[in-house]
DNA sequence: TCTCACATGTAACTAGTTACATGATTGC
DNA sequence: GCAATCATGTAACTAGTTACATGTGAGA
């Protein structure tokens, strides 16, 4: 089982739905944390189906293209459910910017500036982003969120880290931005 | 030319090292942003001396094996400085905690805080390990960490992201436990 | 007419990991 | 004798990206 088996498990245990809808899913911003291309999800459906922990049905669509619906199995709840608490091998951090930060000395003072405040930007737009979707589980889920056996306490878990991530980016971004700016 | 090969450009431009000292390098904790094995490591650096990026010479040893020292060269040095601001693709996070935290309803409750506990130890530490250096680089380089064309200054950049990652990393999985700790 | 959203797949390639392979010296 | 550090490489595999491939219906 990938790393990606669990996420679309992961997806599938709340509701139905097709590699499209999957693909879907994968991108900003329920997928910040994990996302791929739907070049990736067929044919690790195929596999999951293949290993029990998920079926699907086809819908026949007359408007639009017809869709393989897929839905989790309990065999599939159970290995997810396992996974979660798993020995958890030591994560991989992989940041280009902090990369390049690190070279920074080498490059051109104003060029190095304008870089940095456009990802102080870009970081900021993602946390406002990220403080609505808190802010709409805070407003329609606000029992759920304290229930952990329920989705939304694990969805508003992991919008809490995007938020506390993207919030601690933005603010090292500017830091950067104010050390390239002075004198 | 891969970010591995910046990467490797990066800790060339402040001495020459040999491929081993270059994996060593990109061990925690300056490669807690980027890392590689030595099997990656070596054929790159071929491919940076192919296009004139570096340049080395065999260093005769006889207490230990003889090693191949890398230099960059002004052409390599050019390379990086460039590489640093050109535009920089949207960052893919991949954080397998935040995807289990988005599974965690799914799992036995007891487990899941056990786990978290631990992750926070280990960010904790990290964490400890980021300040720690934070602390040595304003005790012995206090002049050179404001001066952004000192390599000492991209360090302690680099260090500072680590500890704002790390803190913000600790202080979630401690809420998280504090969530499945509660009733 | 053309583009976009829906819908599903395969093929080729790249980056990164794990394993294989060798060999010297130092310290327990 | 055995493990660890130093030192350099290759081979096989896995995960993920980009590109190729096809086709419908809705709306501008």
């Amino acid at each position: 089982m990938t790393t990606l088996g669990f996420a679309l498990l992961g997806l599938l245990a709340r509701e139905p739905l097709s590699g499209y809808d999957l693909a879907q899913q994968l991108k900003k911003p329920v997928g910040f944390f994990w996302h791929a291309r739907h070049s990736q999800i067929y044919p690790e459906l195929a596999l999951l189906e293949a290993e029990g922990l998920v079926t699907h049905r086809v819908i026949d669509q007359t408007d639009r293209p017809d869709k393989k619906l897929y839905e989790i199995t309990g065999q599939g709840r159970q290995v997810v459910g396992d996974w979660v608490t798993s020995p958890l091998p030591v994560p991989a951090v992989r940041d280009e910017l902090v990369l390049r930060a690190y070279c920074v000395w080498l490059a051109d003072r104003g060029r190095a500036r304008a870089m940095f405040e456009e990802q102080a930007r870009i970081h900021a737009d993602s946390l406002a982003h990220y403080e609505a979707i808190k802010a709409w589980f805070e407003a329609e889920h606000h029992e759920q969120i304290r229930d952990i056996t329920s989705p939304h306490f694990a969805g508003y878990a992991a919008v809490m880290r995007g938020v506390g991530y993207e919030r601690e980016y933005t603010e090292w971004c500017r830091w950067v931005v104010t050390m390239l700016a002075a004198e």
